[in-house]
DNA sequence: GGGTTAAGGTCAATGGCGTTGGCATAAGGC
DNA sequence: GCCTTATGCCAACGCCATTGACCTTAACCC
């Protein structure tokens, strides 16, 4: 049993649980979002899912094929939130900034839930929405197709990849980010200059940046080397498209 | 007990296990690797370990603190992976690309192991080698020590985030993966022009980048960008730098 | 509004997991 | 060769995801 999941659009009978609440895909979402920022990125299991929403905990089995299924739907909902609050202006380089920095916080808003969706692709139609969004940004730049393409892709995947990154940190339990603080301390603030001249010569402006996030300035530099393909368009041929560029052709499936 | 753990270098009693193999820390690590490698970034298990090593499974406490220690040490060794196979030419554009692509290559090469341990950071001596290396690199341009930390920690998060990134990609079972591109197929590649304009029409485009890596393309965009700080250190404030960048104020821990 | 049907909630069970306390034993210092 | 103790092994605890069987009741038809 337990096989079959009904899509959230065609369910018709809405039976409440012994707890009396109505349950829906929109139900387990937010009770995994609430589950996940209080018991880590670790602490989203069905039972927990099942208290959180005083039903059994192999309910979930009938809105989702499976754990694995329910984390493809909260990445969504984090993807789809970024959208939500963003407007378009019609210049390409505060739209774009604007959606990136947009994508970013939504994922930051959930660290814990952000660890756990933003290295994956769900396929979804709120993650196409975004897709389709900022191909039409681009597109509008009067950028060639491949040109177009070439920076969507540098664009989504470098936001994906430091919401990822950055709700790592983020989402650390308070032992474990003690734990890390302490080696910060314990290790880089102690090195000695004979064997670490740089890290030690620098110790203070790496103990100011770091706890930062450095996709913002990433950001810009994308947004720095679009604005200059579109003034030069021949005499710098873009880095991603040169043919001499180096280890550019291994795979990577997606 | 199995509370204290003897580190690497206080140990001198070496007890061979029932299948007659002396253990070690190298031996964890190497083992975890091809357990990774076999049963997916999430089949690491305490047990398997044992199996593999031909030990108890709570042997693993005499050399480690739990998993999540074991995993630091596998995400350690990586990193100094990456520092064996490279070598420094006193060009730092050269350098410094070349020690990105190494970085981000021997993650790849153990995608799984990478998925689990590329967005945390170790504070294991390899890793500390590393941040030494790409200072020196940066110090050595010329680079006042602000700017130089600001591009460190571009290119360090950077290298690191689309290292998770990417494995992620690689990682998954032939089931997760046929499952990926099969949804490939069913959403994107059929979505009508009249809602999704943009996709549609670069759909050929998108199917030939989107399975490579974005890392050269965003390596070379910050190499750039040094490169012209470096010849106009005045005429183009970083982007990392002014004061008028929206969003780079808010905090993560590292 | 009564009958039918199956969606969807519950229960119990399975086999896996990390981790720990107690115990046995062999390595190494003397 | 004795003593200490590091280190390996064993059994057990309380979690976990997932499933098959059961049962309740909402929704639809007339």
């Amino acid at each position: 049993m337990a096989k079959q999941v009904v899509p959230e659009g065609a369910r018709r009978r809405r039976r409440p649980t012994q707890g009396g609440t109505v349950l829906s895909e929109e139900h387990f979402v937010r009770a995994a979002l609430r589950v996940l920022r209080e018991h880590g990125s670790t602490g989203l299991t069905a039972r927990r899912l099942g208290t959180a929403l005083g039903a059994d905990p192999s309910t979930l089995y009938r809105y989702f094929a499976g754990m694995d299924d329910l984390t493809r739907a909260i990445g969504d909902e984090l993807m789809g939130r970024a959208l939500d609050g963003w407007e378009a202006t019609g210049d390409w380089r505060v739209d774009l900034r604007a959606l990136g920095l947009a994508i970013h916080a939504s994922y930051l808003a959930h660290p814990q839930a952000a660890v756990l969706t933003a290295s994956r692709v769900s396929g979804r139609p709120r993650e196409i929405a975004v897709d389709e969004t900022v191909l039409g940004i681009l597109r509008g730049t009067g950028l060639a197709d491949p040109e177009a393409v070439r920076t969507y892709h540098a664009f989504i995947d470098q936001s994906l990849a430091f919401a990822a990154l950055d709700a790592g940190s983020l989402a650390l339990t308070d032992q474990a980010r003690a734990e890390d603080e302490a080696m910060w301390q314990s290790t880089y603030a102690r090195l000695p200059a004979a064997s670490h001249p740089h890290i030690a010569a620098t110790a203070g402006h790496l103990a100011r940046r770091m706890p930062h996030s450095a996709y913002p300035a990433v950001l810009e530099m994308l947004l720095e080397h679009t604005a200059a393909r579109l003034e030069h368009p021949r005499e710098r041929p873009s880095a991603a498209s040169s043919p001499a560029e180096p280890g550019a052709s291994f795979t990577r499936r997606r």
